[in-house]
DNA sequence: AACGGTCTCAACCGCGGATGG
DNA sequence: CCCATCCGCGGTTGAGACCGT
């Protein structure tokens, strides 16, 4: 049996809401509010509407200083940025783009924003086409952490936005200093602003990568060795991070648990010329060195593919600490 | 001008979580 | 605790706009 309808779809009116019934809903919510229940509102306002349909009108057209019209550039920025960081949670995202709406974002990033950052990932490698897993259809069922995040506790980019720019994708721009916030939000404790230069990698153009704050990365062996010295090999693209960065989150979700060696292998991979993103998410060609989760006698070689990863919900030596690297340049 | 394909975005749907009796 | 109700969210839909032929 399926839930109860929240009111009679046969006794009120559905499609696009005509000039007089927003003059009705406005004018009744400034002079009112909505009365703490949506539900009983049209009722009360005088439409025949369902309370949900209200809400949504409200919230997403009628509401003051709502902004519409394209998005800025530096919109686009933040959009991406907190994407990577917290994946499809729009609400947050909206809650950090003053005026627009989560629905309006997701609109934005499912026409245009995805296209955008598929263009230049796949412009960034030989292959075609590339696919990311949190494009899947069948990553519906990735629930998300129910945990109110407060933004300043795991994005600098409210300390300064400027920076926040992702750089080298489709042209952006980039600044002397920015700050990649692809950081796993639950777990902020892994977040430093710290530059030691100790276990710094640096690439010779572009960006460097602090994993300083989290230790799982620097004592591993291949990202130690790299660590202290060949450091020329690691440099990636910076929307390759960020693909990573995002398929690490997605990763994440579809486990409840997952120590970040996903990334941490495509690195190896990476450095040994293995490194290809699409042979990691189909799981084909010689990028073999994913660990599954743990340390020592607990590492297990497993298969490459992220799905095989995503659905590996059973290992016992999942997740101690989950952490994404900082990346600034 | 007519047509068909693609894109956009407002609106809908159903679910999970919060809340209160 | 349990249950009913409501809220808010994210995924999906579909009408209309737009574009290319």
């Amino acid at each position: 049996m399926g839930r109860a309808p929240c009111c009679d779809k046969t006794k009120v009116k559905r499609g696009p809401w005509s000039p007089e019934e927003d003059s009705k809903l406005r004018g009744y919510i400034e002079k009112y509010g909505n009365g703490g229940n949506w539900i009983s509102f049209p009722l009360k306002a005088g439409l025949r509407r369902c309370g949900k349909s209200c809400r949504l009108r409200w919230l997403n057209y009628l509401r003051p200083n709502i902004k519409h019209g394209d998005f800025s550039e530096e919109e686009d920025m933040i959009i991406f940025s907190l994407f990577a960081a917290i994946g499809s949670r729009w609400s947050i995202i909206a809650a950090h783009l003053p005026g627009r709406t989560d629905n309006d974002i997701k609109n934005y990033w499912n026409t245009k924003l995805r296209k955008k950052l598929m263009s230049s990932s796949s412009s960034s490698h030989s292959s075609s086409a590339m696919t990311s897993p949190f494009l899947n259809p069948n990553s519906q069922d990735v629930k998300r952490p129910s945990t109110t995040i407060s933004p300043s506790s795991y994005n600098p980019y409210f300390e300064n936005p400027t920076k926040a720019l992702i750089s080298n994708i489709d042209g952006f721009e980039a600044d002397n200093h920015q700050i990649f916030p692809f950081v796993n939000p639950n777990y902020p404790q892994d977040i430093s602003l710290s530059e030691s230069s100790n276990n710094n990698i640096s690439g010779t153009s572009g960006f460097s990568l602090n994993h300083n704050m989290c230790g799982h990365y620097s004592n591993h062996n291949n990202f130690s060795s790299d660590v202290s010295g060949n450091r020329s090999e690691i440099i990636m693209k910076q929307e390759e991070i960020m693909m990573l960065m995002m398929i690490d989150n997605h990763i994440d979700q579809r486990t409840k648990g997952y120590d970040g060696d996903f990334t941490q292998g495509y690195y190896s991979n990476y450095i040994n010329g293995h490194g290809d993103l699409k042979q990691m998410i189909s799981g084909t060609g010689t990028n073999s060195n994913i660990n599954m989760g743990g340390s020592g006698s607990e590492s297990a070689s497993s298969s490459s593919s992220i799905s095989n990863l995503a659905e590996n919900k059973s290992s016992g030596s999942l997740l101690q600490h989950k952490c994404l690297p900082y990346f600034y340049s």
